[in-house]
DNA sequence: ACTTGACCTTCAAGTGACTCGAAGGTTTAT
DNA sequence: ATAAACCTTCGAGTCACTTGAAGGTCAAGT
């Protein structure tokens, strides 16, 4: 009734790329699929729901460790329910506390930025790289 | 007249891992250091500044790539300033970037996890993971 | 003298999530 | 007949390390 979609075609219509569609199967997030005579792998409209779902959990940032556990219940006809909601809020949590980190560092680099701007690129002395350097620093201030 | 200190020392003065700095080593961002009879690492004063050097420049997330060329530079003898001055503004633009994407991607998730709230585990329909879906929630705006 | 424990050494493999390249087979069109 | 646009597998590369195995060294304690 429905033709089988080859892997490319299959990756457009989930946004996946064909090698990350390969990768997924070879490391069990997605089972194998049907094969034509000349070993081609063919996708139905089930298969390509599927991929995007996958694509969307990827999308999120889920670690893929996380998507096969999803994928298998989806597959086991179980509800990943719990599983998507627990991992929603550890990867929330984890996200806020990378966002923290990063502005402290990018707040940090911006005022090396700045204090930088004023300074020769004199050396090995009153260079820019003081600014960064714990050594230099230091010694300056000693 | 100063004692070299042992790989583990300089790690533990340096903030980095001894396994990192043998890392750095191998992979020709930090030079060989000395050995004694027995083949053990020897640092003094200079390679301890070093280390902190790399450690800070770590820390503020440069890449190992960006560190190497640093670290080249100030051993020949030349001001790695501009390279400094480069890499500061290329990660804080970077990691700018990448807040940007991780506060949509916050965003979505705390969407995502407020909408579960209320909806049951059931399955395979009006589950939580349809609002997480493209597939579903697609189907069920049809 | 011997042993214990805390160091140190190298090498190989594993991590995460892929990407890239090589070398080749298939299908369709011209 | 051949070109192009697909597809296949396999191995290695990416990044910045970490972990593990198997063993050598050194000082202190018994």
């Amino acid at each position: 009734m429905q033709q089988a979609l080859q892997i490319g075609e299959a990756a457009r219509r989930s946004g996946l790329a064909a090698t990350a569609i390969r990768y997924y199967e070879e490391s069990g997030v997605l089972p194998e699929p049907e094969r034509t005579d000349s070993g081609y792998r063919g996708y139905d409209n089930g298969d390509i729901d599927l991929l995007r779902f996958v694509a969307r959990l990827r999308a999120l940032e889920f670690p893929l460790a996380d998507v096969r556990e999803i994928v298998a219940l989806r597959r086991d006809g179980k509800a990943p329910c719990g599983k998507v909601r627990a991992t929603i809020s550890r990867e929330a949590a984890a996200i806020q506390s990378r966002i923290a980190d990063l502005r402290r560092l990018e707040q940090e680099l911006r005022a090396l930025e700045a204090e930088a701007k004023d300074l020769p690129d004199s050396w090995p002395s009153a260079c820019v790289c003081d600014v960064v350097d714990p050594v230099r620093t230091a010694k300056d201030r000693a």
